[in-house]
RNA sequence: GAGGGAGUAGCUCAGUUGGUUAGAGCGCCGGAUUGUGGUUCCGGAAGUCGGGGGUUCGAGUCCCCUUUCCCUCCCCA
């Protein structure tokens, strides 16, 4: 557009305009209203954190995505003059890069204020250094939910229905919850036979099956130092049909070491617990499911509808993380919906209820009426309507008065003229259907 | 990080093999005998054609660089 481009926002982030607001808020209070339902509490923490709380939670994809927040003054000044100046002088803060990580840090700060079983909600702002796409920003906002201090089925489930009551709740009907377990992975991994260092790197390799294929995660497991061999014998795993009918979850002729066999009773243990409730019939598992952030450590999930490239949330268990600040270790299962995917996809299908910007009524006069009686009338008027918007230049013709509350998306006109005044009355127009009526109206009183 | 497409008025776009003061629709502002919208008619404002450089008598149009946005991948929310 404008050479410029100085009216625009920084990439990947975004102006909310009145209607965008309205629609924003429709999916925050549902949020709201479903998170409240399960006894989830509101928290809100600083935008701002410690490179140190942030630092080493995410992983190297993560990290590099991480905005980091310069020195300031002095500071600035002392690494600058020295000679060898490294990213780690320069900075000692960051932007929150997810709300999972202050949580935990949080819940580890502020021992003996919170309940023993935190059950938490935050709706709040999260960025990322990434490159934007459709459904993707660099600012974003993420509804998480966690509940922290119990490492039971029974948490993970709930935060499992909470999370699908809301995408109900909101109208959706397709979405899939693909379900996995960190320690079923890990099981598998080793029965491969790939080296216990290369495994994280395995797992993001095969992550990426559905979308790459098995071909291409061959060569990426091979471009990451894992045997040909190894390498499809771990596919084969993961391809193995998770039988998960009647009382026992099984995989296919295979033989699991005991942890792998503990996660894959667990997942038995959500699949049964979870078998009436939102989260019921959307729940499958699926072990080529890995999840990017680092700190996960059992059970994880990740929901998405068909139409959308990206996932509409995910999360899962991660008993390690808020040990990490310190103090006794502390089991913690969460959900995180992402606020945007959200939107793309129900404005995609126009899933949004009639949401008007427009005032109920807008109130229009004639030159001649003093200021003091416009302003009155809409303060008498505010007693009945939700929203009055007072008409700023009653100099203007009153048709132009009335096309903009038509404009606007008002319901109705007030129409303040002295001849009406004079007789005690107002006149009201309603704009959809034309029909215009007189209301009683003296200066002292208010409107009937 | 990989590949593809596009930047001309507030919006959607047109602009022929380079040729005088760059167009349309919608929107916006105003008017049609002085107090009533969504229709119609008339008038008006608005673009350094994303930015920079080059070729040319002459560039929206050709060449180079740059930048922004969009769509697939990758990754995630």
């Amino acid at each position: 557009m404008k050479g410029s481009g100085s009216t625009k926002p920084l990439s990947g982030m975004r102006d909310f305009l009145p209607a965008d607001i309205l629609r924003r808020r429709h999916v925050i209070r549902i949020v709201e209203q479903v998170y409240e339902s399960y006894g989830f509490l509101p928290i809100e923490t600083p935008a701002i954190e410690n490179l140190s709380t942030l630092l080493g939670k995410y992983g190297d994809e993560g990290e590099g995505l991480l905005y980091r927040v310069l020195h300031r003054r002095d500071k600035l000044s002392r690494a600058l003059e020295s000679d060898s100046v490294t990213q780690k002088d320069l900075s000692s803060e960051g932007l929150r890069y997810d709300l999972t990580v202050p949580l935990a840090r949080v819940v580890a700060g502020h021992r003996g204020r919170i309940p023993r079983f935190f059950k938490r909600y935050q709706i709040q702002p999260v960025w990322r250094a990434d490159r934007p796409g459709k459904g993707r920003f660099r600012e974003f906002f993420q509804c998480d939910l966690d509940i922290t201090g119990t490492g039971t089925v029974l948490a993970d489930v709930e935060v499992l229905h909470a999370a699908s009551g809301v995408l109900q709740k909101l109208g959706f009907t397709d979405f899939r919850i693909r379900l996995n377990h960190r320690e079923l992975l890990t099981s598998l991994i080793r029965r491969a036979g790939i080296p216990l260092e290369l495994e994280q790197s395995a797992l993001v390799a095969l992550d990426k099956l559905d979308k790459i294929g098995e071909q291409g995660v061959l060569d990426e497991l091979g471009k990451r130092g894992v045997s040909a061999e190894t390498a499809s014998r771990l596919l084969d795993l993961a391809g193995k049909k998770v039988n998960a009918q009647g009382a026992g979850v099984q995989i296919d002729g295979e033989e699991l070491d005991e942890s792998g066999t503990a996660a894959l009773e667990r997942i038995r243990e959500i699949l049964e617990a979870a078998s009436t409730g939102p989260a019921a019939d959307h729940l499958e598992v699926d072990l080529t499911l890995a999840r990017g952030l680092g700190y996960y450590t059992g059970a994880i999930f990740e929901v998405a509808v068909p139409d959308l490239a990206g996932s509409l949330g995910g999360g899962g268990r991660y008993d390690g993380l808020i040990g990490i600040f310190g103090g006794e270790s502390v089991p913690a299962v969460g959900f995180s919906l992402g606020l945007e995917r959200l939107l793309v996809v129900m404005e995609e299908r126009g899933m949004f209820p009639e949401l008007s910007t427009g005032p109920d009524v807008l109130v229009c006069g004639f030159p001649d009426v003093p200021h003091s009686l416009l302003l009155k009338v809409a303060m008498s008027l505010r007693q009945e309507y939700a929203r009055v918007e007072l008409f700023p230049e009653p100099g203007k013709k009153l048709g132009q008065q009335i096309r903009y509350a038509d404009e606007l998306g008002a319901r109705e006109v007030v129409i303040v003229g002295m001849d009406e005044i004079s007789r005690g009355v107002l006149q009201v127009k309603d704009l959809s259907t034309g029909e215009q009526r007189e209301w009683t109206w003296d200066p002292d009183g208010s409107a009937s």
